[in-house]
RNA sequence: GCCGUCGUAGCUCAGUCGGUAGAGCGUCCGCCUGUUAAGCGGAAGGUCAACGGUUCGAACCCGUUCGACGGCGCCA
């Protein structure tokens, strides 16, 4: 048995107390149980290592990738133990008699020499008589695996040789400092096991928009992919945390909703029980209702937008992330923005660099962008496009080539202030240095990005309501409740929403505002 | 809602003046023990988006429909 046990130089650099055992599964119930009744102490040794602690992950029913067990004493008959409420099938002997990795730990220094078997899916394939070339993939990076005849059972040869991109497998090897591997590494296998051998993967090295669409489902795959929903990962983590240490309150408003946030955008209508009911456009009217018991409330929520948007910018579905809290002022409102959006990118700078490095965007300008950005009322936007030529006045709107204009010499966000209410909705509360104007705010992007979020001070005089509704012709009973919030107690307050996917978009300087979200819906699509 | 572009092999595309279908990649078969989007030899693979019209003859010209993509507006 003493072949089943890894040897404790391997991860001396990570701080492991020996004796440890290394092994890659998906976590059961059983197994957490296990673990727990033992004490025994659980850490990840792939990338997630040095962001997130184990025991975050380990939840019952949650799965993990590559787990260092440390047992505190017992280890065999703990191991034994391990391996028996492994799930069945999945696992021959060999898997535990080597270091299982990840990828990314597989080929690098301090794995020169060493045994290793990692799991993944086949990138490319190239072959030549007696040796195999196959580069492999998981969720931390590739590696080349050579494949030699003779140095593996036949039938691994035979696997390495035929199987077909996007193939899954298991491959056991030797780890080599080779000048000839892409990036200078290499595992020499072996062994190489396909688990799942793949059909001709559709999506080949020539791809239009139009069928990486049809086929998003396989493409979620790519690093390109892979790397954008890591980095929403982040900003979002940052927003969270960043509203964890400012005592606010996430709380989870419905979709399903019976009214209208904004009277001007069209809603998606469902079939609710006997009668009509919409998916919701904004979560702000009820965040509006919660302030009044958390006081500082926010929620990421899916909003929903019926209108036939044919732009690189808008998604008939989106995340968006909003935020309301009660004796707010609209220049408070804009310091919670900037503080947040700061914490979204510092967050992503220190969590994601290689990832960012995909994009061309350095971390490094990410950690510049610091408070406050600056704030530019309406009337001053107006007069600087003219200035540049734009034949436009006031009451005009600010669309994608007047805040392209604004912002594309700019590496910083930008508040516009103060936007005529013609321009607005009607819950915006008017403002007194110039009642032409709201007390509003829109945060623009840099580089000519567009803006991110629409925010504002609430209105608190239902008289000043009633009238601008009347004005739009909106059935009054529908907004009852949200009157009532201002019969009961109310104060002044105020909130935003940013478009989740608009500021991935910006970040990542991608050029359609589909690939910051898995599976976009747009009015074309809604398959896969 | 408005403006524009495009539908030819599994994928990316070419197809001249209207004369009956082409390439690369992928797939399949064979060769190759250091490939880097590997290479070499061979093979299979098409209702030219659909429908209608003009013509001796239509992938090509005309019309309609469907689908997709790009831009504007609406917004986040």
């Amino acid at each position: 048995m003493d072949a089943m046990r890894p040897s404790p130089h391997l991860f001396e650099n990570m701080h492991m107390a020996a004796p440890t055992i290394i092994c890659s599964s998906t976590a059961t119930n059983a197994m957490v149980s296990f673990l727990t009744m033992n004490a025994v102490t659980v850490s990840c040794s792939n990338r997630l290592s040095s962001k997130h602690s184990a025991s975050k992950r380990m939840m019952p029913g949650r799965s993990f990738m590559v787990a260092i067990l440390t047992f505190t004493d017992g280890i065999q008959h703990c191991f034994d133990m391990f391996v028996a409420l492994l799930p069945k099938g999945l696992y021959s002997p060999w898997d535990f008699s080597i270091w299982m990795v990840s990828i990314k730990n597989a080929v690098s220094e301090k794995m020169v020499g060493k045994t290793v078997q990692v799991r993944g899916w086949v990138y490319r394939t190239r072959s030549s008589g007696g040796i195999a070339f196959v580069v492999m993939r998981d969720s931390t990076g590739i590696a080349q695996v050579t494949v030699k005849k003779g140095s593996v059972p036949d039938e691994d040869f035979v696997s390495a040789t035929d199987n077909g991109i996007e193939s899954s497998a298991i491959v056991e090897g030797t780890v080599a400092e080779d000048k000839r591997a892409p990036g200078g590494y290499e595992i020499r296998a072996s062994r190489f096991i396909l688990v799942g051998k793949a059909e001709p993967f559709p999506i080949t090295e020539y791809q239009s928009t139009e069928l990486l669409l049809d086929l998003r489902h396989l493409w979620i795959r790519s690093r390109e992919q892979t790397a954008i929903m890591r980095i929403k990962d982040s900003l979002l983590r940052g927003a969270r945390n960043w509203f964890h240490e400012n005592d606010y309150t996430e709380v989870t408003p419905p979709i399903i909703t019976g009214v209208a946030a904004e009277d001007s955008t069209s809603l998606f209508q469902i079939k609710y029980f006997d009668r009509i009911a919409f998916l919701s456009q904004s979560a702000q009217f009820y965040l509006e209702s919660l302030i009044f018991s958390c006081d500082k409330v926010w929620a990421l929520t899916p909003s929903f937008r019926a209108e036939k948007s044919r732009t690189p910018r808008h998604l008939a579905e989106f995340w968006h992330l909003e935020m309301e809290a009660a004796w707010l002022t609209n220049e408070e409102n804009m310091q919670v923005q900037e503080q947040m959006v700061t914490a979204m990118l510092h967050n992503v700078a220190d969590e994601c660099p290689d990832e960012l490095a995909m994009f061309k965007r350095d971390p490094a300008a990410l950690k510049k962008i610091v408070p406050p950005f600056d704030r530019m009322p309406y009337g001053e936007a107006m007069q600087y496009l003219q200035g540049k030529g734009f034949d436009m006045s006031w009451g005009d709107d600010l669309g994608a080539v007047e805040e392209r204009e604004l912002t594309k010499d700019r590496t910083i966000p930008m508040f516009v202030v103060n936007y005529p209410k013609e321009l607005k909705p009607f819950y915006m509360k008017e403002n007194p240095d110039d009642p032409r104007t709201y007390k509003n705010s829109d945060l623009l992007a840099p580089e000519g990005f567009g803006e991110i979020i629409g925010g504002s001070e609430r209105e608190t005089d239902n008289e000043l309501i009633l009238e601008r509704l009347r004005e739009k012709g909106e059935p009054l009973e529908n907004y009852s409740w949200y009157l009532d919030l201002r019969r009961y107690g109310s104060v002044p307050h105020s909130g935003f929403g940013l478009g989740t996917e608009r500021i991935v978009t910006w970040i990542c300087g991608l050029d359609h505002i589909r690939d910051a979200i898995p599976f976009p819906r747009t009015v074309s699509r809604v398959f896969p």
